[in-house]
RNA sequence: GCCGGUAUAGCUCAGCAGGCAGAGCAAUUCAUUCGUAAUGAAUAGGUCCGUGGUUCGAAUCCGCGUACCGGCACCA
């Protein structure tokens, strides 16, 4: 996919372009005022205030017919100069450019406006030299967007576009955009029957139909593995917990208003749990530790429950009940380094199990201008932060910073993927907590027979394992391999009544040896049956008629691939196990 | 939650401007017994998301609710 941002000239073009729409957008509405109209990854936008006016899905036409008059016209594109003062004067009625200008440091920055026509525009720039270069855009979506991004803002129009050199680069763009949206998971999820959702069971609350849950099944089993081979203990947890506990850990204050609500009872009060970190305090702190005991690792596959506004919920990618591949690494300051590489490796190694390439690294990191979101002093912030920061400068892993991203007890190294849909989201996560050890008091015996406080590490290698096995689909367009692929093997007799009982066979010895087999003697042609197979994504077809039931062998075609390739019963046996146990792509 | 949009058969969708509810695929039945991406014929299938209103008459127009979609905000 282009990225519009990054690409000086495509940057450049996008750029002028928002600059057109804005002048058609003034045509067509007199009384528009414009905010900010930057480039970004996926092309252009503009935030408009149009008074009382919305912008409607048959406006974006009209817009775009108006843009193309105005670029046909061709009108050069010129640069203006100007003091603070001047700015301020040129444009004091518009309150939306006199907040921009307001804010421009003069002795930084030149306050520069650019012309074309009849419409000017307080720009930094460059753009290009005449409107007549912006041929090839479309206009992608529009939507309400927060003034500032704040939401106790007036609420703005925002356009969404795109602008290429050339007709056919214009019309390749929105080929890949359509594409996109084949990969979707949710389109896949529903075709390759893995999840759904009801009405009737209520909003963001998905349901693993067979298909789902066995992809699913073969995903935590991965990982619980995993995690025994790398000193974890697995534990089990309840859903439902009393609201004390979220006193003591802060959640409760919060984020309260994104938890189902609060179970009253005659006692105590009830929620259904947004996390399982405050349980995994409750259990570390039930029993004494030693200092050589440390690291303690208390890992669970478990299921929360977030009251996600609705304008979140994105299928599988975002949803209100979901797993949750969590753990809790329990350690001495001096064991943080240690932890947290082994857990980068964790996350390195699985993605090279999936063949995930494109991620990246992002410490993320508490907001400076908006300290009183988070827990504890600036001394303790700073440190932690620097931690990470240490631990991913000596591992030498790529990596990004970001304000404003922490968790409000501690900060993260996150690993982010994008979505289909172009939704930049956390797949892995590792956090920092000093401040959940000090509010349970937790506790173990040092060296000198001390009490001292052990500190947290939060991590989720496959994140949920919903937004994974999203993620997963979207990645693979739905075509699984071997090993995670709910159905591995279809096996088709040629003529069911006298091949049948050979293939039923061979579905036993498969059976057998753990391979998820069907059998395929629907009394329909075998041609049909093979493109049943293929549409349903199953990785192996094994064919079986005369030949092989004297021989007794099978014919092996794989998911998109018209190569066949007969062996004996055996030979496929071993095939098919090694490729599960070696986890071939 | 906010701005905009969508909801018709199991699925994908048509139904223009208010006047008897449609197609393809899937399903069922029968015939066909077949060597690698669709054998043929017949049959069945609907609270047009729910609810209230306008109208002689509503899938169609309007209000409210629900779910979903595109963004925004949020994301422990």
């Amino acid at each position: 996919m282009i990225n519009f941002k990054e690409n000086e000239a495509l940057n450049t073009l996008n750029h002028s372009c928002a600059h057109l729409m804005a002048q058609a957008v003034k045509h067509l509405y007199p009384q528009a005022k414009f905010w900010v109209g930057p480039v970004v990854e996926e092309g252009f936008y503009y935030d408009i205030d149009l008074g009382d006016e919305v912008i409607r899905d048959e406006d974006l036409a009209k817009i775009e017919k108006e843009m193309k008059k105005l670029a046909k016209d061709g009108k050069r594109i010129t640069r203006h100069e100007l003091t603070k003062e001047e700015a301020l004067e040129m444009f004091k009625d518009d309150l939306y450019k006199v907040d921009l200008i307001s804010r421009m440091d003069e002795s930084e920055q030149v306050i520069s406006c650019y012309t074309q026509g009849d419409f000017t525009d307080l720009c930094r720039g460059p753009h290009v030299e005449n409107t007549k270069l912006l041929r090839n855009f479309k206009l992608i979506k529009h939507s309400g967007a927060y003034w500032k991004g704040d939401k106790n803002n007036k609420v703005l129009q925002r356009i969404y576009g795109v602008c290429l050199p050339t007709a056919e680069e214009l019309e390749a763009h929105l080929n890949d955009l359509e594409e996109a949206k084949l990969r979707d998971h949710r389109r896949l999820g529903k075709e390759l029957q893995m999840f759904m959702f009801s009405e009737t069971v209520g909003s963001g609350l998905p349901m693993w139909l067979p298909n789902g849950f066995t992809t699913r099944r073969v995903l935590s089993d991965y990982i619980m593995d995993k995690e025994l081979a790398n000193g974890y203990q697995h534990v089990m947890t309840p859903s439902v917990v009393s609201t004390k506990l979220y006193k003591i850990s802060g959640h409760l204050a919060h984020y309260k208003d994104d938890m189902f609500p609060i179970m009253e009872t005659d006692g105590d009060d009830y929620v259904l749990r947004p996390m399982n970190c405050p349980e995994h305090m409750i259990m570390y702190k039930s029993t004494l530790h030693s200092y050589r005991d440390l690291p303690v690792r208390i890992a669970e596959i478990a299921n929360d429950f977030r009251f996600e506004a609705g304008g979140a919920l994105t299928g599988i990618e975002r949803s209100r009940a979901f797993t949750q591949n969590d753990s809790h690494l329990f350690c001495r300051p001096d064991q943080i380094a240690q932890e947290i590489k082994a857990v980068t490796g964790m996350i390195l190694d699985v993605y090279k199990d999936f063949g995930f390439e494109q991620y990246s690294f992002r410490l993320s990191l508490r907001d400076p201008q908006n300290t009183d979101k988070y827990f504890g002093n600036d001394e303790l912030w700073e440190r932690s932060e620097s931690e990470l920061r240490k631990v991913l400068n000596e591992m030498g892993v790529n990596y990004y910073e970001a304000e404003g991203e922490a968790a409000f007890y501690g900060p993260k190294i996150d690993v982010q993927v994008r979505s289909a849909l172009g939704h930049d989201v956390t797949l892995s996560t590792i956090q920092l907590d000093y401040q959940l050890p000090e509010r349970f008091e937790l506790e173990y015996v040092d060296r000198d027979g001390q009490k001292a406080r052990p500190v947290v590490i939060h991590r989720a290698i496959l994140g949920s394992l919903d937004r994974f096995v999203a993620f997963l689909l979207e990645e693979t367009k739905g075509v699984l391999p071997l090993w995670l692929s709910p159905t591995q093997v279809t096996v088709i007799p040629v003529a069911p009544e006298h091949h049948g009982d050979y293939a039923a066979e061979v579905v036993q010895e498969l059976r057998q040896i753990g391979m998820r087999v069907e059998l395929d003697d629907r009394n329909e042609k075998l041609g049909y049956r093979v493109r049943e197979a293929q549409t349903r994504k199953i990785p192996v077809e094994l064919v079986v008629g005369d030949q092989e039931v004297q021989g007794r062998g099978v014919t092996l075609r794989r998911y998109g691939q018209r190569a066949e390739t007969k062996m004996s019963l055996e030979e496929v046996k071993e095939l098919l196990q090694n490729e599960v146990k070696n986890r071939v792509r």
